[in-house]
DNA sequence: GCCAGGATCGTCT
DNA sequence: GACGATCCTGGCG
């Protein structure tokens, strides 16, 4: 088997520019590569500015201001001082929302990703938010980076793909009620079993 | 297989 | 000075 090539068109300024829920559920089968390494995205949340679990949701700090700015830029922040999350800013400017990438299905770059997880079997490469951005090399130097030009890359899918299955999110503990976790179903692939 | 606990640091109060 | 949008390890059964 051979790798092959992306076959979906780079999604552009425009699929970012709406409700980060509709951008989270329609990220599901789209692909994240950056610089040839990625795969087909199979995990994401949602992060709205007006509920408590968002970061932007103390208003704009120097942390904060990149979720206020324009959509289809990288977000990425340090999760328990040692995992690098990555995000991509969601909405119109001035309106606060991301998605969080959960996890993706390893599709490019294996050898690469392997590399960089010694000792990992594939199916820990990329399931969960800090695993993936250890396998793609995504660091604190892609804060704010624009994801519809450059090395981070996203895809629409090659193929129509069925409904996600959606949930409460993972690890937080405001806003537990609002169904924003996406996961493409029966993914063997996602960080936690869909509910 | 499951669960409890620890690592580690930028950001904000 | 407290708190995480997490991950890994070790103990136990």
């Amino acid at each position: 088997l051979t790798a092959t090539a992306v076959a979906g068109a780079r999604l552009g300024r425009e699929f970012f520019a709406r409700a980060p829920s509709e951008v989270a559920r329609g990220l599901i089968g789209c692909s994240l590569v950056r610089d040839g390494v990625g795969g087909v995205i199979v995990e994401t949340e949602a992060y709205a500015g007006n509920e408590p679990a968002c970061h932007a949701f103390v208003g704009r700090t120097a942390r904060t201001e990149v979720l206020f700015g324009a959509p289809g830029h990288a977000y990425v922040y340090l999760s328990y001082g040692i995992h690098h999350l990555f995000n991509v800013v969601t909405g119109e400017e001035g309106d606060a929302g991301a998605v969080l990438i959960r996890a993706l299905e390893p599709r490019w770059g294996l050898d690469r990703m392997r590399s960089r997880r010694p000792g990992r079997p594939d199916p820990e490469l990329c399931s969960g938010p800090g695993r993936l951005s250890l396998a793609l090399g995504i660091g604190p130097a892609d804060n704010r980076r624009d994801v519809c030009s450059g090395p981070i890359a996203l895809h629409s899918p090659e193929s129509a793909a069925a409904d996600p299955v959606a949930g409460p999110r993972i690890g937080i503990s405001k806003a537990t009620e609002l169904p924003w976790r996406f996961c493409a179903t029966g993914s063997p692939w996602v960080s936690r079993a869909a509910g």
